[in-house]
DNA sequence: ACGTGTGAATTTCTTCACAGCC
DNA sequence: GGCTGTGAAGAAATTCACACGT
């Protein structure tokens, strides 16, 4: 294992949330698991298990397996979650208020502290009891107030790129974008996309 | 080339929609692309573009690349996007809602014609002018009777997986999930995850 | 006896590089 | 000249299989 020096496969690390989604499963039937059973729980080979888990440490224990605390705790640091995360939510559509009252982000870390829209008719209102949507005019002074770094785009196709450039030149550095759109951005900046068209797609590949 | 006696990896399916998106833009600059350009948009190489399209069939010439009419069309058969596709939706909490007003979805043939829900006072309710929420208790009257063979299911996390089983009974062969949860499930059925709080913590590993 | 961590073997995926056609 | 389609080469990911610690 080799933390410093290597560079761990993005493949690997993609991983990695799944298998915290498998342990906080886990760990309501017993304190340890082991890499036969996480990977048959998902989908995965127990060589694989342990081979994503030696790039990172030795976590395990011959004979017992894992303590799923424990390793819990280790992906945490390694994904850099022991801490809260600020979000600003721009685009306050439809997709826009269901993440706005959506409660699985802050309950895993991650806090939308502010939303913003184009759209003078929203600008006031209030989600939730808790979040007013704010003009995007404001979005410069947003982010760096409160020094967010990761934003979710819900904003039409249409203007997706030209925000995303924007929001990148005030300090955002990772996107979850909803639009069905391929962002064209410097690669410091990490993006990940939502397009459940694009996974019905994949659906449909095998069905007839 | 040869569709009927290799199995295509799945990491080429999974492409595919992609390069769907990426047609459709392109498309508007012009008639023809080529890999490279392809490649350079999507941010793969145009050996790979190669590549995976021509497990399919040869659908470029020589000189000139690829004329983007045929080749969406071409994909689009080969993921059998060429018809309409059912779909049901199964709970219409926040998500749901925010799925039903969604108007992505039926602009790509997928087409949402009935959603249920469990929760007594949101039964009858009319969204966007068009659908009606009907009880859970229906549905597998609805998926026999309209064939649907696609749900989404955006339940509780709690009832995700005996729901899914469920549908499955009753003719599902394809689920796109939004819950938060690993579904285990036979392995001739198709699913696809959205799993926001999985995607923010794939980038946090990169931020800091 | 059980189950990890890991080199080695294997399989899969990507890129190279070029013949051949437009 | 430009660009595809494709074997061959190379790189990457996965699985094997076993020494070793508990």
């Amino acid at each position: 294992m080799n933390t410093k020096f290597q560079t761990i496969p993005d493949i690997i690390v993609a991983r990695l949330p799944r298998y915290l989604r498998a342990l906080s499963i886990l760990r309501q039937k017993g304190e340890t698991t082991n890499s036969k059973e996480l990977g048959t729980f998902l989908g995965y080979s127990a060589a694989q298990i342990r081979k994503d888990l030696s790039q990172f440490g030795e976590f395990g224990k011959q004979g017992t397996g894992y303590n799923i605390d424990f390793l819990t705790e280790q992906i945490n640091n390694i994904l850099n979650l022991a801490r809260e995360w600020k979000m600003i939510l721009v685009g306050c559509g439809n997709i826009g208020h269901a993440i706005l009252n959506y409660s699985g982000f802050s309950a895993n870390g991650f806090h939308v502290v502010a939303a913003v829209d184009s759209d003078e008719n929203l600008i006031g209102k209030v989600i939730n009891d808790q979040i007013t949507i704010q003009s995007i005019n404001n979005v410069e002074q947003i982010i760096r107030n409160h020094q967010i770094s990761i934003a979710m785009l819900t904003v039409p196709a249409s203007v997706a790129q030209e925000t995303a450039e924007e929001l990148i030149k005030y300090g955002i550095k990772g996107i979850l974008t909803y639009a069905p759109i391929i962002l064209s951005l410097p690669s410091d900046i990490r993006v990940e996309y939502i397009d459940p068209v694009i996974s019905l797609q994949h659906i449909t590949y095998y069905l007839n």
